[in-house]
DNA sequence: TATGAATGAGGGTTCATTCAT
DNA sequence: CATGAATGAACCCTCATTCAT
């Protein structure tokens, strides 16, 4: 079973040297600027190898945003479980989605660059359906919260949790755009960094909830 | 002298057609996805004719934001002129943002890419240059606005106008792209309309405002 | 009649405007690399205007080369009047030759040109043809002033003509070549400088006719 | 094995026929008539498949030139072998070089060619600088044996090497334009033929070092 | 005489993808 | 499982030249 075994591993290890290849392009140049020559020539594979792991470009793009969520998944569990208020939780559950972004902001384009194509040209593979799916589970989280907050009294009544759990994207996802689009403008113009905004749009929530 | 303005008509009306093909083309397939060539056959134009009215893809490109931001600046005007209290203003350059929008939502796919493009790569051209004094001008009034509601008392003084000023572009930003990426999201899962959304939004933002 | 004179100035002057650009662009980018537009932004003038003076590119080309040729005819007028000696005479020649190469080496680049794609592709156009002529001239100084030379006892007798008159021409043009193409190899490999270069050359051929 | 072989054998084969066709369509239309598109058509390739063998056009013509620089390395390294009086060696090596551009006189316009830009515009590629390694060793096979004709006495002393160097290299070069571009000059006026050019050459140089 | 506007043809290069082996 | 080699299609852009006016 050893051999098996091995085999798997090495399979496993070469798709994700193809994914990490993938991200550090897309890094440098973007997805449009990111091509399957380049990423044959970092993993010193061939391009018809590339073909083996991934159905086509697409898929490899689709590939990484699962990673992302899955990350993603994992670090707001962690926040389920160390917060007990409802408020509390879903604050956390921002911020830790700015730290992921943070920390990973290969993740943020990518998805970004995916989400917008979605609707009109993409078909479901695997990934992405495998994606919509924890995006989802992600999504149930935040309500869950909410609702949570709202029973015990941390947030609120009079809101509509829909709304709201939209506003929270919306805002959240503005703060990001802001934040890895238009550095120049809050930082020349306005004289903010990063971590300021951030702050302020967590106050700016935290203000609406309670 | 009737032929000389006839002339320059029908040259306007040539740029704009180059033009009108090129949003076409972006609102199907993207902005990467849109081709000269395919401008070229759309405008029944040969290929090197497009470069007499622009110097390349991304001043074509340039020239289409320009020509939105143009729009929205004088919607923008009117605002001013027609409200009278800090806080209605605000409110008010906030639907009219969303109202933009809507009606021509390819200047959201278009601002958005030059935008994100903007820091690293992209060259200071004429368009883009006024582009930019536009924009600055735009972001002015929304400054201007908040800072005559916290002078009048329409809007709270306890708040810091550059913050402020962040949170509600990446408000507003969040919003638009939920609505253009996100449509499947909110209204099958959630069941709201683009409509619902931006009320909330402007409710969202008034609440904290005041 | 003042007026016909003026429009014929007019004319003459807007043509060698057009070649002052044409010159000053080859000169920065070489002959491919000039192009009639660059041609109609420098002179300001539009592009079928060029066309009105010269047939095509190629007739341009040739106009400068013609340019050059009577310049250059001039110069070794005035050195068949200087000189007495046959010997002193040839050497003037060549002299002259490089000295006007230095002064105008816009002229060898196009001269050059031209000839390399003389025979097989090249019409003959008007001043192609003149262009000849005046070339046949300069020829013929030369080979007038060695048959001078050899009659008066300061060309050593025992030379063929011909034979000479092509090494002289092909060593002048050899020195041109590697003064304007391998300055980098004469110059940090060998440590000299184009005059040293063009003295040595003409002490060779002194000491060969002698 | 064999299959290995076979399979480097089609390669160098291919890359040969590209070579081919290139030197074909140069000789017919100078080097920037030559067009890849050209090349792909002549060879029933595909345009993209000459990328997989070369990385641009330059590259492919500094491959054209390295080319023609191995032959004529080898042969040099004939005539150093054969010939033992240093006088005897240079003048070998001048009618080398004439038999060389007579017997595949692409290489002239190819080299020529590459020469012109080398100092501005180029970059140093592989061929590029294996191309110049070569020709520093032909360099300096004749500035040894001129070293060594002065020494054995076969070559005059009172002569400086560089200056010869240099004059030689000037005056073969100026032979091979003349005989190259000059064709119905010295036919049709001179009634002349290239051998007698050359030949004359030689004895001129021959005279000199003497 | 001069021009604004247009064009066909082609330039070099790169892309994602797919064979046979 | 992996590859070497190939390809069709497309990319953006520029050229010299020529109309009608």
């Amino acid at each position: 079973m050893g051999i098996k075994e091995r085999k798997e591993r090495e399979k496993k290890n070469r798709r994700e040297g193809i994914i990490k290849a993938a991200k550090k392009l897309i890094l440098k140049q973007g997805i449009e600027g990111m091509s399957m020559n380049q990423v044959a020539e970092l993993t010193e594979l061939n391009k018809a190898t590339l073909y083996l792991y991934f159905d086509n470009k697409d898929d490899l793009i689709d590939a990484i945003v699962y990673e992302g969520l899955i990350i993603l998944d994992k670090e707001f569990q962690q926040v389920d479980q160390q917060s007990t208020l409802g408020l509390k939780k879903v604050l956390n559950l921002i911020k830790t989605t700015f730290d992921f972004y943070k920390q990973y902001p290969i993740y943020f384009h990518t998805m970004n660059h995916q989400e917008r194509r979605k609707l009109s040209e993409r078909s479901h593979t695997p990934y992405s359906i495998k994606g919509d799916e924890i995006a989802s589970r992600i999504f149930g989280q935040f309500k869950e919260s909410i609702e949570q907050g709202i029973e015990e009294g941390s947030i609120r009544k009079d809101i509509d949790i829909n709304r709201v759990l939209i506003l929270i994207y919306a805002q959240t996802y503005g703060v990001m755009h802001t934040v890895y689009s238009k550095e120049d403008v809050y930082k020349d113009v306005l004289n903010m960094d990063p971590v300021n905004i951030k702050k302020s749009a967590l106050e700016f929530m935290e203000y609406y909830l309670k």
